[in-house]
Order: structure tokens, then C-alpha cells, then sequence
DNA sequence: CCCGTCGTTATTTTT
DNA sequence: TAACGACGGG
């Protein structure tokens, strides 16, 4: 097959891409507007250095940060450049997996490591500091993960921005000591750890530099300092090093700041990178212009942005729609109908994306579809890999992969119960933390410094455990008898896994032996029998998506892998073409598109979030043009006047963000439109307005500011300020207990009375 | 050691 | 409202 020529791909590109695809020589910015073809040139770049400026493929490191996007990429840059296929394109975390890997040593870690998770590393943070309780524990978890996301250690003098509890650097401390002495790391490690072997082994460092000549980022703009010192590390621009670096983003679409995201990585991308070139891309090919001036009048609201201005090369396409309906049950009728009456008339279900805030939120439309009959997917919310039977499960196997690891130990090896005991599991640990530290004792002034792969190993620790008590005559405790049992299984299990000889053999067969000797197959089965639970199923299909991998130590770290890095994968046995709704977080729509979108729960308190301000109101604005940048061509805004609300029904607002957009006159408004939404009233669409004819108001006269007041849930108040909020008349309360809450006094005719001094 | 009941509490967003 | 943890009984 001929090589096809570079003006074939290049053809198709307008003159911003084509520039950004040939530009060579110095660091490249790529500011790329939502739909602007960004993955075309990221691919057509891949293709081209490889056919045009022959650059080994496997030198060139392509970054994205989802699973999902890699493999898209992928794909795309093999149907352009078979070679291709050679090229490195990967999650930064599961880059930052294989230099582990790789560097284990230097790293600290042990090669078989596995990756802890939140759960995993709040058991930890509880055993390595007993005095927290669990909530606590997962606070600092919390604030651990987001040290590490700022490349921060325990002894950093930056920590106290974190957190600055005077008790937090002790705790993490500890934290940190612990998970060493498994091997294992968390997810902050996958990139905190590779920069600091980088930092500490110039040669390493240099084999980076040399083996990877080009390295591109993706959604640089939700890149954290971590990865910002990775991509420093690994280019080695300070050392004058030629690699190749080139990033592209979006700051619109920075949404990722709770979790470490730096929108500074990419606003300050020149002066870290001399010479830096930027090129834009803002011709959008996806979306009709009205939702594309939908877009422009929700970000416009912004002040920190780079500033940008999408052109649409589609056409005008309909008018956006603004839905006000009365409570969550019309919401998801009104979504099912929508999408029911267009199904009528040929509209695939795969056209739909129905968009919310959070995870909780997708329940309602769940009832409500299974009730209609219209198949529906829900993406990232499935716990599949959560579940207590499939942690077990991977629990076991992980155990068998690395020995150290006590949150694996801990979960099975008393399950079923066998009689040993969290007391039990405390001394087989403390013994082989013991032995762990006595071999390193050892080992200083000795020059065997490769540390002996049964330092440390609980199994070992529960062998000789046995072999204490055995012998000795007399009856045997219960729990050794327990500890013996899961030291035979274990012991089984590794011999199985390492007797492999034969290559066609599938990982699923080890993980189907797990299942059965461990006993956890007959344990959950029980449980399915009681409460009619789906545990075996689930083993099941656990068990089948391990077909893929070889029976082996290398096919089940692939396995293990795979399942940690991407929490967002597809529940294994789901067919990815299925004709079904999508049903999507706002964050997890990152990358996608969809011909037809319904952005739900425009409310204050839901979207934007109770609480947010400043900095984070503007990245919930950002998240909201997220939303809108999805569709290509139809757009649905809907909007709840009641929520059910921790068991409470709660009376709603419309978003703020509503009203920003909507004095632009670019939605069609429907339903029950709040009276300063209606037309006439655009100009003063908004918050604060009202004021006119206040006084006339009933209610106003009862509720006036200083008012003293007692409400069934908080207790004695008085009202701080009262004022008209989009035709509705709302007070602010200060409560006795310290709150402040605010309230339409209109509904909270039950809760609310005035109380006289 | 396991099960049930009662009371409390929690909701971002995710690699 | 639902889910989970603490507690107590069998």
C-alpha cells in the first residue's frame, strides 16, 4: 500500500489547523475552541511527523486524560499513519503507572504494585493514625490526593495551603510511611512520584529526553502542577533539551480546579516554555450558530479568559430552548416525551445526551425511562468496580500480585469468615512489618541491596504464624487454624498464576479459580439468595471481562491496571453501539458530542452550586458551557421551580446563569417563565432587580428586615434582608444557632411564623 | 460472630 | 430519602 502524501490530510484542513499541524522548531500552544477539530490536527500531526519529518512513531508521546480519548486518538492517528500504532498515546496516569514500573527502584515502590484508591487509602490513613475516626480520615484523604495533585510532600513548606491544620503534616506523614511499607501508591503517586525520580536521577531523566522526542498534551487546560512539572521533567526544557513539546486547550473549559487543575499551566505556558508560538483554532465545525451564541452569552460572563470567539461554518440551525417547569417528576417527563415524540418521527435514541450536575440527579430520569421503556445509558456513575463482591475479588488478586499489600490482606483474608479477626490481622501485620524493617537493618553496610521479595510478604508472616503454633501441641487457636487455610489458598493461587506455561490460557480462568477457592463465590452467593442481590452476576461478568488479558503476572497487572486508571470504563458486557439515551454528568461530557442535549437542573443551589463565588462561580460557568458546546444541533435548557432535597421538598430558583443569557434573546423560553424572564422585562433580567412596588406587597409588609421569627428546623431568627429576586419575594434570615438561610416566605407558610419580643 | 434496628447524616464534580 | 454506622441482642 502506497504512503499516502501529506497534502491528503492536509487538504482538509483550514489554515489554522494546517499551520498548527507543520509547525516545527519551537514550543507550540494550541488555544482550541470547543468543536474546533482539535483532535483532527492533534492526529494529522502525529501522521504527518511520522510520514513527512520521519520521526521514529515510538518516539513521539501523545497525553490525553481519559482512557476514553487515548483510545480515540489512537485509532484516529493509525487510519491516517499505520505506524502510528507504534506512537505512545496514553492517560498521563497510566504513563506515570509505567515509569513506576519501570523506575521501581528509584521510585520506592514495588513493581507490582497496585493502585489504592479514595476507599483503600481511607482504611489506610485510619490504621496508620488510629485516633481519626473515619469521617476524618477521609478528609485527609481528601486533602492528601490534592497535595499531591501540587507535587507537595510532608515536610513541604506549602503544605499549609492545603490545609493548614497544625496536625495534617503528621498525619500524612504517617500516611505516606505506611503505604511505602506495602508498595503500593495512590493515584496523586502515579505522577507525583515519576517527577520526583526525574528530578533526583538526571540520567533517567536524559534516557526520557532521548527515547521521547515529541510530547503533545491534550486538555492541557485541566492539567495540574503535578503534570506540569511531568511535562517539565520529561521535555527537559531547562537543560536546553530539543524535545519537541506542544499542548493544546481550552481555558473555557477549565472545570477540573477542586481536584488541582491549574488554568496558570496554561495562561503562563510561554514564559515556562521560551518561545512558545500559539496558534488559534476557533472555527467550530459542531455546533448550529444559535447554540453557538448560546455559548458565547453564557462564557461572555467570565472576566479570567484568554478570550476567544467561535465562528460556526455550520448554519443558523433552531433556537435553543429555555424549559421552566414546575418540579423534577415534569422535568424527566418532559425530557422522556421530548425524546419519545422525536423517536416517533426516525430519531435514533443514540442522539440524545440528557446532562446533569451530579450523579444523584440521574436517578430521576432512571424511574422515569424504565417507565417509558426508552433505553438509556448512564456513563461514570456505574460503581460497578465499587462493589463489595468485585473489590474482593480484585482485593485477592492484587494480593496475590503484591503481598505487601495490607488493605488487601485485611478485606479477604477473613472472608468468609475463617476466625481470624481484626486482632489477629494486627499481629500478622506487625510481625511483617517487623521482618520487613529487621531485613532492612540488615541490609545497611551490606551490598545486597535488592530487597528480598518475601520482605515484608503478609502471606509469609502468616506461615510463620502457623508454624509458631503448630507443633506445640495442645489445640490450635481458630484463628491460626484461619490464617493456615487462607495461606494455603493464597499459596495455591500464586502457583497457579506463576505455573502458567502455556501462552493461550486467559486471565479470566485465575480470576474464575479466585472466585472458587477463595470461598467469596459461595459467600456472595448466600447473600444473593437472602436479599436477591446480583453478586453473582456480577463475578460473572467480572470473570469475562478478564478474557481479554493472558493468564500471567504481566496479563493481570495489565488487568489490574486497566480497572484503576479509568474509573469512567463502561461496565464490562455493555455494547458500546447500542441505541440507548445517554444519560452524563456536566464534567463527564468532556470531549463528547451529541446531535441533541438537554442541560437539566438550572437552578441556584444545583447550578450553580450553593456556596460558589468568585473563582469557582466562574469555573461552574465554564462547566455550564461545557454543557452547551456539546450539541450540535438542538439544545434544551430546563429549569425545576421544586426539588426534593434530602427528603424535603425545597422551593427553587431559577440559575443565575439563566438570566445572563437570556437578555440576549438567543432561547426560545418555555413553560412556566418567571416574570422577568418574559419578554419586556429583558433588560432587567437578573439578580437583585425588583425593588418597584415593593411595598405594596402583602408579604413584603409582613416580612420586613429585623423581624424576629422562629422556623420548625432552625430555630429563633431575624431577617437581614428582604428584596425581590426574579419576581419573588425572598428574605434572608440569621438564625440563633449561626446559620443564614434564605427563604420564600410565599411557601414556608408551615415552617415560618413570626414570633413576638 | 452475625444480624437487626434505630438514629443520624449526607450530596459535588473525577483521573 | 436512602444509605450507612453505631449499638445491642441472639
Amino acid at each position: 500500500m502506497p504512503e499516502p502524501l501529506a497534502s491528503e490530510y492536509l487538504s482538509v484542513l483550514n489554515e489554522q489547523q494546517k499551520e498548527a499541524v507543520i509547525h516545527e522548531g519551537s514550543p507550540l500552544l494550541i488555544l482550541a475552541g470547543a468543536g474546533s477539530g482539535k483532535t483532527r490536527v492533534i492526529t494529522t500531526k502525529i501522521a504527518y511527523l511520522i510520514a513527512e519529518k520521519q520521526v521514529p512513531p515510538q518516539s513521539i508521546l501523545a497525553v490525553t486524560f481519559t482512557k476514553k480519548a487515548a483510545k480515540e486518538m489512537q485509532e484516529r492517528a493509525v487510519l491516517l499513519e499505520p505506524a502510528a500504532s507504534q506512537s505512545w498515546i496514553r492517560t498521563f496516569h497510566s504513563f506515570g503507572a509505567w515509569f513506576l514500573r519501570r523506575y521501581a527502584e528509584e521510585a520506592c515502590v514495588d513493581k507490582n504494585f497496585t493502585v489504592y484508591d479514595e476507599d483503600d487509602m481511607t482504611t489506610l490513613v485510619g490504621k496508620a493514625v488510629p485516633a481519626l475516626s473515619r469521617q476524618e480520615a477521609a478528609r485527609a484523604v481528601h486533602k492528601i490526593s490534592l497535595a499531591k495533585d501540587y507535587c507537595l510532600m510532608p515536610d513541604s513548606k506549602n503544605l499549609v495551603q492545603i490545609e493548614s491544620s497544625p496536625e495534617f503534616p503528621a498525619i500524612y506523614a504517617a500516611y505516606e510511611k505506611r503505604l511505602r511499607e506495602t508498595g503500593n501508591v495512590d493515584f496523586g503517586d502515579l505522577i507525583m512520584r515519576p517527577v520526583q525520580v526525574l528530578e533526583a536521577y538526571p540520567e533517567i531523566q536524559l534516557q526520557m529526553q532521548y527515547r521521547f522526542r515529541v510530547i503533545m498534551v491534550d486538555e492541557y487546560q485541566d492539567s495540574n502542577v503535578a503534570q506540569f512539572k511531568f511535562l517539565q521533567a520529561l521535555s527537559g526544557v531547562q537543560n536546553g533539551s530539543d524535545t519537541y513539546v506542544c499542548v493544546v486547550g481550552d481555558d473555557d473549559q477549565s472545570i477540573y480546579r477542586f481536584r488541582g487543575a491549574e488554568v496558570q499551566n496554561i495562561l503562563t505556558f510561554q514564559q515556562h516554555f521560551p518561545g512558545t508560538q500559539i496558534i488559534r483554532l476557533e472555527q467550530n465545525y459542531r455546533s448550529t450558530s444559535r447554540i453557538l451564541a448560546a455559548a458565547d452569552s453564557v462564557v461572555r460572563s467570565n472576566k479570567d479568559r484568554l478570550g476567544k470567539t467561535l465562528r460556526a461554518v455550520r448554519g443558523e440551525g433552531g433556537q435553543p430552548v429555555m424549559v421552566f417547569l414546575p418540579g423534577q417528576d415534569d422535568e424527566a417527563m418532559f425530557c422522556a416525551d421530548l425524546i419519545m415524540r422525536a423517536h416517533e418521527k426516525g430519531t435514533p435514541y443514540r442522539d440524545w445526551a440528557v446532562l446533569y450536575r451530579t450523579n444523584a440527579q440521574s436517578l430521576e430520569f432512571e424511574t422515569e425511562f424504565l417507565h417509558k421503556k426508552i433505553p438509556y445509558t448512564v456513563v461514570g456513575s456505574l460503581k460497578f468496580y465499587e462493589r463489595e463482591e468485585v473489590k474482593d475479588i480484585l482485593a485477592f488478586a492484587a494480593f496475590i500480585l503484591n503481598p505487601r499489600d495490607e488493605i488487601a490482606f485485611r478485606r479477604i483474608v477473613n472472608k468468609p469468615a475463617r476466625g481470624a479477626g481484626p486482632k489477629t490481622q494486627e499481629a500478622v501485620i506487625d510481625a511483617a512489618r517487623a521482618a520487613a524493617a529487621e531485613a532492612a537493618g540488615a541490609e545497611t553496610g551490606s551490598e545486597t541491596a535488592a530487597s528480598d521479595a518475601a520482605t515484608g510478604s503478609l502471606l509469609q508472616a502468616c506461615r510463620d504464624a502457623v508454624a509458631a503454633r503448630t507443633g506445640k501441641g495442645g489445640a490450635v487457636p481458630k484463628s491460626v487454624a484461619g490464617l493456615n487455610t487462607f495461606a494455603g489458598i493464597a499459596g495455591e493461587l500464586t502457583e497457579f498464576l506463576d505455573g502458567q506455561t502455556q501462552p493461550d490460557v486467559k486471565l479470566s480462568e485465575f480470576i474464575s479459580k479466585i472466585a472458587e477457592r477463595s470461598g467469596l463465590s459461595e459467600y456472595h452467593a448466600a447473600d444473593d439468595e437472602i436479599s436477591g442481590t446480583q453478586r453473582t452476576a456480577n463475578i460473572q461478568e467480572l470473570i469475562n471481562s478478564a478474557v481479554l488479558y493472558p493468564c500471567s503476572r504481566e496479563g493481570l497487572i495489565a488487568y489490574l491496571d486497566s480497572i484503576e486508571l479509568d474509573r469512567t470504563l463502561e461496565k464490562p458486557g455493555d455494547e458500546p453501539d447500542a441505541d440507548t439515551v445517554t444519560l452524563i454528568t456536566l464534567h463527564n461530557t468532556k470531549g463528547l458530542e451529541f446531535r441533541r442535549v438537554i442541560i437539566t437542573g438550572l437552578e441556584e443551589g444545583i447550578f450553580p452550586r450553593q456556596d460558589k463565588s468568585g473563582d469557582d462561580l466562574e469555573e461552574e460557568r465554564r462547566l455550564f458551557y461545557v454543557g452547551i458546546t456539546r450539541a450540535k444541533d438542538e439544545l434544551y435548557i430546563t429549569s425545576c421551580g421544586l426539588r426534593r432535597l434530602y427528603g424535603r421538598t425545597e422551593y427553587m430558583h431559577p440559575s443565575r446563569f439563566l438570566a445572563e443569557a437570556a437578555g440576549k434573546d438567543v432561547f426560545k423560553l418555555l413553560g412556566n417563565v418567571p416574570p422577568s424572564f418574559r419578554a419586556g422585562s429583558v433588560g432587567s433580567a437578573g439578580f437583585g432587580t425588583g425593588g418597584a412596588g415593593a411595598g405594596a406587597d402583602p408579604l413584603a409588609q409582613k416580612w420586613r428586615r429585623g423581624t424576629r421569627l422562629y422556623h420548625d428546623d432552625y430555630g429563633y431568627g431575624q431577617v437581614m434582608d428582604a428584596s425581590f429576586i426574579d419576581g419573588e419575594f425572598v428574605i434572608t434570615v440569621a438564625f440563633e444557632s449561626g446559620g443564614t438561610k434564605r427563604f420564600l416566605p410565599a411557601y414556608q407558610k408551615n415552617h415560618l411564623v413570626i414570633v413576638k419580643d
